[in-house]
RNA sequence: GCGGUUAUGGUGAAGUGGUUAACACAUCUGGCUGUGAACCAGACAUUCGUCAGUUCGAUUCUGAUUAACCGCCCCA
């Protein structure tokens, strides 16, 4: 047997219409807030994701889906959206055609070499927007307010929004100076990752989970007095707007990025499910300048976010079972005897061409039994054919929710059962 | 990439070095040839993830492999 790949999964029945629906709801929202969708390649030349992480030696080496195809081009399958949507403005000139800022939408599979966990793939699908071009606190703060505004539309009432500010490059360089100070003296007795942080990326000492390290962190200078002061008024204003909007949301100083082309405003979306497992960030986001630079366009600061499909469904499907969507039948047709299959498939035809949704079996069943497949396909009505319908004409017609029957003519049996 | 746990039907699972692999649910058939329940009777794992090895004999012991899950690294 043909097993799926690692870190791969089919999705059918509810699963499948779920995340239709989830994707379906984003798109919309997003639609609401003014961006349009853009589809890009599902994989590009490996120089574009290597130079957009800033070639950080794990992620290109270690985490990055990668081979050489038959006309030797090293190819990487899309870890993630960003960098295609923006390489897509550079080439087609998107930045000169179109009004800026460019509010542009993504939803699609993006592939990620990594260990697979619980609600963590290979295969995984992201929903994201980008606002490319943008200048005020005013736009950040919009975004972020998608974001959680989508979140809460999907049904998850209790998301925890954290935000951070790491500033400017200027703050950021003071900042990291400082930690680099502090550590200095202690890092010898911190773990090993940590020490290797020190040297890498500082700021993510603040997230190491060892508790002796936790310890020391927590004394640790914070980002928020490294701040020069145009960061701190950007941060401030987009604080205010959202006051301003009632959106909750917590400040975590410990909220870092990865890569170095964030600044200003960084942000989180947690969601701990009832069984307490923290799936982690179901979406994250950011203000990042030089994106688009980087890929050979002109300078434009960005603001995007993205959000996992499977991660929101899996934890949908976990707290909001009863909305969780089903396989739906308008009706489900069952007849007595083979006689009256073909009568019964007619009728089926018919009914379709009314936009109305019908099936039935064609090996003949007994009624029993076709009662039971009506219900596990979440029809809403029988429609029962026999010798006496077809002599008289008309249906049986039975409300499988409240268990009336009555006897319809065509008319009235499509009357009913499409309101 | 590193460390750990697990692997038996459609599902939840019990079990043993030895010719029939419990039990429950689900499903199907009949009792009941025009209606979803209940009840009764019956059917349903040529096989215990895969490949090897040990053995007279392996689902059970050993090794490898694959996958899922947990922790770490990383998280675009």
């Amino acid at each position: 047997m043909i097993l799926p790949q690692r870190g791969t999964y089919d999705a059918f029945y509810d699963d499948a219409l779920n995340i239709e629906k989830i994707e379906r709801i984003m798109g919309e929202m997003a639609h609401n807030y003014g961006y349009t969708p853009i589809i890009i390649p599902m994989y590009e030349a490996i120089e574009l994701f290597a130079r957009s992480a800033g070639e950080t030696s794990d992620i290109v080496t270690k985490e990055m889906f990668d081979f050489v195809d038959k006309g030797g081009r090293h190819i990487a399958l899309r870890p993630e959206l960003t960098a295609g949507v923006m390489r897509a403005i550079v080439t087609n000139k998107l930045y000169a055609n179109y009004d800026l800022p460019l509010k542009l939408s993504y939803c699609g599979p993006a592939f990620r070499y990594e260990r697979p966990q619980a609600g963590r793939f290979r295969q995984l699908t992201q929903f994201g927007i980008e606002n490319v071009g943008v200048t005020t606190p005013q736009e950040d703060a919009e975004a972020i307010i998608l974001g959680y505004k989508i979140t809460k539309k999907l049904g998850f009432e209790h998301v925890i929004l954290k935000i951070n500010s790491i500033g400017d490059q200027e703050s950021r360089d003071a900042y990291r100076e400082a930690l680099r100070e502090y550590f200095k003296d202690k890092i010898g007795d911190m773990c090993e990752d940590c020490r290797r942080r020190y040297e890498l990326n500082p700021l993510r000492i603040l997230d190491c989970k060892v508790p002796y390290d936790q310890e020391l962190a927590k004394n640790a200078p914070k980002m928020s007095d490294y701040l020069n002061d145009v960061s701190k008024k950007r941060f401030q204003d987009i604080i205010n707007i959202l006051d301003a909007n009632e959106i909750e949301y917590v400040i975590d100083d410990g909220l870092v990025r990865g890569l170095d082309y964030y600044s200003h405003i960084v942000f989180e979306f947690h969601y701990i499910s009832k069984n307490g497992t923290n799936l982690g960030a179901i979406g994250a986001g950011g203000h990042y300048d030089n994106l688009v630079k980087e890929v050979g366009g002109p300078e434009l600061s960005s603001v995007g976010f993205a959000l996992g499909v499977d991660r929101l469904n899996s934890l949908l499907k976990e707290i909001k079972p009863e909305e969780y969507a089903h396989p739906t039948l308008d009706a489900y047709i069952m007849y007595m005897g083979e006689d009256y299959r073909d009568y019964a498939s007619k009728l089926a035809f018919r009914l379709r061409e009314d936009n109305i949704a019908v099936d039935l079996n064609y090996t003949n069943k007994s009624f029993k039994a076709s009662f039971k497949i009506a219900l596990r396909k979440h029809a809403r009505f029988a429609i029962i054919i026999g010798e006496d319908e077809v002599k008289k004409n008309v249906y049986q017609l039975k409300n499988l929710e409240t268990q009336e029957q009555i006897e319809v003519s065509l008319e009235e049996l499509i009357k009913i059962v499409k309101e």
